[in-house]
DNA sequence: CGAACGCTTGAGCAAATTCAAGTGCGGTGG
DNA sequence: CCACCGCACTTGAATTTGCTCAAGCGTTCG
């Protein structure tokens, strides 16, 4: 079969904007604890770029069971949808700062958002397999492995998040999520320097965990 | 806050081009059941859409056990990945029809195709949710629902998959599958026409059962 | 200083898995 | 055309994993 030429898009000046969009010097919009970013439902026309803090994008069932679909830390752009309205919730986790901007059809996108729109894809797969097969001490290891490499490869970081927002994101409960840790403790692959803050003491063994 | 104007992209001619390389009169090519289409590590630089048959997006952990991330039923489009690499293998699952088209790098999408990819991740993120907080009959309800919904709403249809694939898509085993379309199929909820046919008889409480 | 909230820990339980037979359908060959 | 074979699927029993319910701890904040 032969291969037709590759499809080329190209900006026009619009481009050298809509980067600069995400780093103009206007400072970040502002959110509290807890503070909705969006809903279910609502009009979906902006991207949001994480300044500081972290955002959880989730689901929720009639009964009040919820799926956090992904964290969000800073650098990272958030907000994809693939119609005119939102099918997730967004919140910020702690005090955070996020840089908005506007979008309004799926063309009118810069190749750099679509960049991130299709890593949020293929994370969102790879999540998919952690939720799905694996127990949950290998569900916790690829957890902290994965937040571990999103802050930069320290062996100490801060989670942002509380234990339920861990479980409704592993699809595991509160208290199976502490026993998880105090497992973990027990065995000196990890340190809870506080509760939020965390030491890798053997990065290896809880690699090999997440199999 | 002021939000800044839009961002377009504007397209040159070869947009035109773009949509005919996926309608082209040229025969689409063929896969034969359980047939590889690609393998995780192999260069990403195709997309591929669904003429006929069904495919499977999957991923493997070291021990062997899989959790596929989505099936592709005619008219869909996937392939989609953040980097050069495939994350995923996907095959062929039974005889499958594919129209091949070329991609580069992630700014070089058409408008459709890139709506294709947030389609493929708001449909990921919520089968996160099916996975990670359902139960063996609501997901079961849900795939039902699902893909009676992707086959033009009718209540009879074809499974192309196997127990097998249900269960990892599901994240379920084969024999939880099967006890579960056992008991629904003994409240008359649905009906086995044959082992890969199936007819809805109670629409209404199928639904009710996805939540 | 006290209350509230987030986290931990324990005991019992339920749901889904594992292991182990069977069953039946579809395809192949006599 | 029928009988047999193999594989996918079904069903059952025992086991295990993670959940539910419940109590206690500790930190933080008013």
């Amino acid at each position: 079969m032969t291969i037709p030429a590759p499809i080329v898009l190209v900006a026009r000046s619009d481009y050298a904007d809509a980067a600069e969009q995400f780093t103009a010097v206007q400072p970040p919009r502002l959110y509290s604890a807890d503070e909705e970013i969006y809903a279910q439902g609502e009009r979906a026309d902006r991207l949001y770029r994480v300044e500081f803090g972290a955002v959880r994008v989730y689901r929720l069932l009639a009964d009040g069971r919820r799926q956090i679909s992904s964290f969000h830390l800073p650098g990272e752009v958030f907000g994809f949808e693939a119609d005119a309205v939102h099918h997730f919730f967004a919140d910020a986790i702690g005090l955070t700062g996020l840089r908005l901007m506007p979008r309004a059809r799926a063309g009118e996108f810069t190749p750099e958002i679509v960049e991130s729109a299709l890593r949020c894809l293929v994370r969102t797969q790879e999540h998919l397999l952690v939720v799905g097969r694996q127990n949950a001490v290998e569900r916790i290891a690829a957890f902290l492995v994965e937040i571990a490499e999103r802050q930069g490869g320290l062996e100490q970081f801060d989670l942002p998040m509380s234990r339920t927002d861990i479980g409704d994101y592993l699809g595991l409960t509160i208290e199976t999520v502490s026993r998880v840790f105090s497992r973990l403790r027990a065995q000196g692959i990890i340190k809870l320097v506080s509760l939020r803050t965390l030491k890798i003491l053997k990065p290896g063994a809880l690699k090999s965990l997440s199999e």
